[in-house]
DNA sequence: GAGGTCAATGTAAGCGCTTACATATTTTCA
DNA sequence: TGAAAATATGTAAGCGCTTACATTGACCTC
């Protein structure tokens, strides 16, 4: 009951055919592929000769089925569209392929239910391991990995508070330290944009950051002015209107990442307001936009490609069955640049 | 001899599982999740029941082995780490997901050798079709593709001059209409900043472009200060700092994307010089950052999104054996900005 | 009511690889 | 020099699916 082989159909070489015409078998082909050091040279070198002859290329579906596991790592991200994770995700994956790895990226458009799906794409599809953003998921979805034993690394997040594996940084403390220097300017009326809350933690740390700072200089954080809406350009050019009309007008405008910002900046330039003279602007993440921007940005820069890096080092080890001991805490610091300054009336201004 | 069961290890529901449990034949749970409709409502249900419980989730390997496809499409892109191509990818896969199918991206740091590794990859693993970027590569990859029957799709040029099916715009029109507009205002010291042109026709498309318009005018395009450099808006700085010593000193440089556009308009007023007081600048794709510097830059509009969707229509058909019959020719606009204006000393300025 | 059609389901043969175990060959050293 | 140890290669059993073909039974049709 052999299945035909229409005559149209590519018939690709197949392992059995470099062992025939090395006169080896298949097992020893395989071996020269897999592990090249259990064979003898010359074998080994007549096999790669019927290889190259061949122009054969193992099956991936095979492979992976026979062997239980892919060399495969997946990673979701919230969006490739803006450059955010794009750096981060370079080194991961450069790191990736020297240790023989393939990546494979979606993109969630921040949306938890699409992650979920991707998940678990993903997993079907035989990821080794997965590398996602944030903590914020359903305890169902962990579950899930659990169950199929597959190791997950939490990166963009420290947070010791939770049990997961994490590389990344501290948000909240991060972006405690940026407010700080914006309050001992003489800052007092603080707006804060931010990336909306729901399934993810990074923006609610953020914010929680800057109320720490503003409570530790005794102000009421309820006070500050918040808005939460999609990280974009235009959506942060938008907020910072809406924001404008409100009374008393903040003097400083803290924003969730460097997206918002700089379209707070631009919003700024365009209702005639000085930056930083009229109004503060602050980002998060030293995007290459806070550069450009101008003045550039001040914001905290992230070790977008260390993480990427270090995060790809984790996860292979995680795979290969020597999990890290801790979660790996990066450190960020901050950029005074440009669009920081005191209040407008200060002594200093004045 | 049958490989032991270590109790360590995970042993996931299979698709024989399901079938127990739900007192039918594997083939009845397969068509289940392949076709429904040739199973009874009865039996798919108690089918789907049985997949729940166990948390059943096919394995991608298995699946692709026996059915000889993966609904999975391949991309490489020269980079992630700027927006050049992350809007057009993100439209991809948006719409691959409708039909669904999987993309698998990677990325090759705009390196043939590692362009053509990934390649081989992602064929190996079952691509069913690949998208690539220009048609620059060896005849053997292209060799080794039509061996394998996987059908490809180039984006991002249209040259109708090559045979392979491609959806894009012509490189060569749309930069030569944005140097006729720069020609017409009386510049007549260009300087080209462009990407290096190994390996990039798009590249090489772009300054032919602003040669044509050059000759157009009756100037000799030898004239014109060239520069190569890979794409970032550092080189972009060095390029035009470089092109600036020159004498006679540029009075319009045309960038080869906006990336590098940026890049110049920073150091120029670094140097000093106003934008476009003293030296007009142009890029080309209308990437975010176009609006971001000050001024806006001027340059050639790219339909991303436009690009991307499509480009996964066709391709979703291709593999589904209803190739395309044309190559797609899309329609690129000019988007004149703050960064263009008349030379110093022209008449219009004085 | 015999023969034919059609729909629903079952049977079982692979898909192309890896790897445990068996076998053959060479090396080592008491 | 011979037995044990190490090394190189072969044998063949799956890995978890899909699907061609076989089977079954319900329903028509003349």
């Amino acid at each position: 009951m052999s299945r035909k082989n229409k005559e149209s159909e590519h018939n690709l070489p197949t392992l059995a055919d470099v062992a025939t015409r090395a006169g080896v078998s298949t097992a020893t082909v395989s071996r020269c592929l897999n592990s090249p050091g259990q064979v003898q040279q010359g074998t080994r070198d007549r096999v790669m000769a019927a290889v190259q002859d061949l122009g054969y290329s193992p099956n991936f579906g095979a492979r992976a089925l026979a062997a239980r596991r892919t060399k495969t790592i997946g990673a979701i991200i919230p969006t490739m569209e803006n450059a955010i994770f794009a750096r981060a995700i370079q080194a991961f994956q450069e790191e990736l392929h020297k240790s023989g790895v393939t990546l494979l990226v979606s993109s969630s458009s921040y949306r938890q239910d699409v992650e979920e799906d991707q998940i678990r794409t993903l997993v079907a599809r035989g990821a080794d391991g997965l590398l996602l953003i944030g903590h914020d998921r359903s305890p169902a979805i962990y579950q899930f990995l659990a169950n199929r034993g597959v190791p997950v690394l939490i990166c963009w997040a420290y947070d010791p508070s939770v049990a997961r594996l994490s590389i990344g940084f501290d948000n909240r403390r991060a972006m405690a330290g940026l407010a700080a220097e914006v309050l001992a300017l003489g800052h007092r009326n603080i707006g804060i944009i931010s990336a909306e809350f729901e399934g993810n933690d990074r923006a609610r740390a953020r914010v929680s950051g800057v109320q720490d700072a503003m409570r530790a200089q005794g102000l009421d954080p309820t006070t500050a002015d918040l808005i939460e809406t999609p990280y974009s350009i235009e959506n942060g050019a938008n907020a910072l209107r809406e924001m404008m009309q409100n009374s008393p007008r903040p003097s400083a405008v803290i924003c969730g990442n460097d997206v918002l910002a700089v379209g707070a900046v631009q919003m700024a330039r365009a209702l005639g307001l000085a930056v930083p003279g009229d109004v503060s602007i602050t980002g998060f993440d030293d995007i290459e936009l806070a550069r450009v921007v101008d003045p550039p940005l001040t914001t905290v820069h992230v070790p977008h490609r260390d993480m990427g890096r270090q995060a790809a080092r984790l996860l292979v080890d995680m795979v290969a069955g020597h999990p890290a001991r801790d979660s790996v805490l990066l450190e960020t610091n901050l950029c005074l640049r440009g669009t920081l300054g005191p209040p407008p009336g200060s002594v200093a201004d004045s």
